[in-house]
RNA sequence: GCGCCCGUAGCUCAGCUGGAUAGAGCGCUUGCCUCCGGAGCAAGAGGUCGCAGGUUCGAAUCCUGCCGGGCGCACCA
């Protein structure tokens, strides 16, 4: 709601200097400091006073004059050294809450893809990934509520080292079968297994490294596609990528589609892409120095800085591709610019109804929806590896796709890393020199980390305490479930309050509290909303038809209450909160908001008695408020991924 | 060595892309269950925004240089 207004305003100052100094200028919009100063601030004389050359003060003055009404605004102030605050007509802008007037223009600006997951498949998924899943499908969130048509994308590298490590350990150290493995991953909980295998056979190839020629003759195999290893391979990254995607679900992430690695391979997406590298002369062969005999893509290309640096190989001198290049394939095909396509089947339906589809090489009787091809693409990539997305992007540009390559984004974020205090909990040893670092990064080769699994488990049986002695008689499946929305609820805002790039040192306490600055105090002010209304239906009595009962004379007095004003504000600024926040790409505003608004209510609840307000009028409109306040805290929740308990 | 990120209250973090008196949570101190109220509410103490310059009407925010910390810079992914 509060959108339309600040766009209304910014357009009326743009008009108005346009008229009075002949000046084109995007006027921006601020919310004041103060509450006493109103509802918005344009400081755009400040701006204009060097153009001017003319005191800040004296142009605001001129501006004022020279502004048409605009609807819904009821004075402008001149405060200080030349800001105009805004007031706005509060009864008419209660009116409008109310009638929900001027609704949203969403506008379509073409299919974007959002990236991210992207978990090794060849063990469980850690506290890092989380951070990850959940930012990615928090920006989805934000994204459709902003009415964009959104293709979730989590890539699975299942022919890749780490899924070639643990078929290493299963085959090599442990003498597993392919049988074998069948059998473990109906018997054990097989990510935790591939976990420690992982980490085994990590510290065996530091122990003795002539073991990596076993790396080396699995991942042929892998890449041959026949053969025990190749076998091998397909059950564990298959097996883990169906447990990953169960873990995500517990966190409410959902996905479109998973192309994989081996359709890459199996498809030749790569010889498409390396055919349009080698005639646009984005990468080049060299003929001498270290890299002679590969495929390299220029430093210039990629880096501003001086030539000394060395090119990215991209085709090894033995023909095989790197990484980046395959990721140049993918990032191509994401664009729809590879001229080449995945085919794909169902994987499997979400208890919503929802289906996610996997890629595969052989064409099916099945009618699958179109997926890649899109305008923008966000990869949701930790800023470790933002050298290798810039590589990506130069790729693009220097085979001539400049639009693709500015709609390329690297949705990048600080790592999840593990505080000195959780390492104590977790009872890893630490070194003199970890000891004495802030944080230790988490290491999936030496199995170190804290499983994702393990974590919601933990905060279920925290979050399952403190219902139980809040509920002791309600039923156990029931007491289960609310702790489960409440854990997840914690757990989702735990990692989404940290901006991006902010390391997070984790930290069992600061995770499994649900007090203050928390997801469940959140959750709470949404359920204690929600008790009011149904406390009033419970005695019989239905809910008003707000619409019909407040006048638009009745809001209007109201409004004269500064208490009610400044929540009505703020809860109308939802939309526009999200906004700026995929503007931003900063998931942690839409966080901060939340719970601003929790805060706010709570604060109104303890205030004001609802259901007790002997006044009629007003008692109808404190539900009003109640009802408002719960649409739109909901609806923040529900971006954040964030359920609401039936009752906490 | 080069590149990117960070340094704000005792601790963990915000600070809307340069605006008005720098804000939250935790912790600490004090008070509040006649209830739609305690996963909560109210109040208090707590700051040289790493340091030094610069840019201008105005700097936590932009520029430069230091200091301190993190992460990258493979024919690994």
């Amino acid at each position: 709601m509060f959108q339309q207004i600040e766009n209304a305003v910014a357009e009326a100052f743009a008009a108005a200097i346009a008229v009075r100094f002949g000046i084109d200028k995007e006027v921006t919009v601020e919310q004041p400091k103060q509450s006493g100063f109103g509802e918005l601030a344009v400081p755009a004389a400040f701006q204009l006073a060097r153009e001017l050359k003319q005191p800040p003060r004296k142009i605001a003055e001129q501006i004022v004059e020279a502004l048409e009404p605009i609807p819904g605004v009821k004075s402008f102030e001149i405060a200080g050294n030349g800001y105009v605050n805004i007031r706005l007509d509060r009864g008419a802008f209660a009116a409008a809450v109310l009638h929900k007037t001027g609704a949203l223009d969403a506008a379509d600006t073409g299919k974007i893809i959002v990236e991210h997951t992207n978990i090794n498949p060849n063990k469980a998924a850690h506290i890092g990934h989380l951070r990850n899943a959940v930012l990615g499908d928090t920006f989805v969130r934000m994204l459709r509520a902003g009415g964009r048509h959104v293709e979730v994308q989590n890539y699975i590298d299942n022919t890749g080292v780490q899924v070639a490590d643990v078929v290493v350990g299963f085959h090599f150290l442990e003498k597993k079968t392919p049988a074998h493995i069948r059998d473990l991953i109906h018997t054990t909980r097989f990510d935790y297994l591939c976990w420690d295998l992982y980490a085994r056979t990590s510290q065996y190839y530091k122990d003795e490294p002539d073991a990596l020629a076993w790396r080396a003759e699995t991942l042929q195999a892998i890449e041959a596609d026949s053969g025990d290893l190749a076998e091998m391979a397909h059950l564990v990254a298959d097996a883990i990528v169906a447990l990953h995607l169960k873990t995500m679900l517990r966190l409410n992430v959902e996905y479109d589609v998973l192309p994989r690695e081996s359709e890459i391979l199996h498809l030749k997406f790569w010889s498409s892409a390396f055919e349009r590298l080698k005639s646009t002369g984005a990468i080049l062969l060299e003929t001498e120095g270290k890299n002679a005999g590969c495929w390299v893509m220029p430093a210039s290309a990629f880096s501003t800085d001086t030539e000394a640096e060395d090119g990215k190989v991209i085709v090894r001198s033995n023909g095989t591709v790197t990484y980046v290049g395959k990721d140049i394939a993918y990032q191509m095909w994401k664009f729809g610019l590879l001229g080449k396509d995945f085919y794909y089947r169902p994987l499997l339906t979400y208890p919503d109804g929802h289906e996610v589809w996997v890629s595969t090489d052989r064409k099916l009787d099945i009618a699958a929806p179109e997926f890649g091809a899109a305008k923008r693409v966000y990869n949701v990539i930790d800023s470790r590896q933002s050298y290798l997305q810039d590589v990506v992007v130069a790729g693009l540009k220097a085979m001539g796709a400049q639009k693709e390559a500015a709609q390329s984004i690297h949705f990048s974020y600080e790592m999840v890393a593990l505080s000195p205090g959780c390492c104590v909990d977790l009872g890893i040893e630490l070194s003199e020199e970890d000891r004495r670092r802030p944080y230790v990064e988490v290491s999936g080769r030496k199995g170190m980390g804290v499983k994702a699994d393990d974590l919601i488990d933990q905060l279920i049986q925290t979050a399952l305490r403190e219902v139980e002695s809040r509920h002791a008689e309600d039923a156990p499946g029931i007491r289960l479930r609310i702790a489960t929305e409440i854990a997840i609820g914690a757990l989702r805002y735990f990692l989404l309050k940290f901006t991006r790039n902010t390391v997070i040192a984790f930290d069992f306490q600061e995770a499994l509290s649900f007090e203050g600055d928390t997801g469940p105090y959140a959750q709470y002010a949404a359920v204690r909303a929600r008790n009011i209304l149904k406390k009033l239906t419970d005695r019989g009595e239905a809910v008003p038809d707000f619409a019909r009962e407040l006048s638009a004379d009745g809001l209007a007095e109201q409004m004269q209450s500064e208490d009610f004003w400044q929540i009505l504000v703020t809860a109308s600024k939802a939309d526009s909160t999200i906004a700026r926040a995929v503007a931003a790409g900063e998931p942690a505003h839409v966080a901060r908001y939340a719970f601003q608004l929790a805060q706010l209510f709570n604060n109104f609840y303890h205030q004001y008695q609802v259901l007790a307000e002997q006044d009629t009028k007003r008692r109808v409109f404190l539900l009003w408020m109640t009802d408002y306040f719960r649409t739109q805290l909901e609806t923040v929740l529900g971006v954040l991924g964030i359920h609401v308990p039936e009752y906490m």
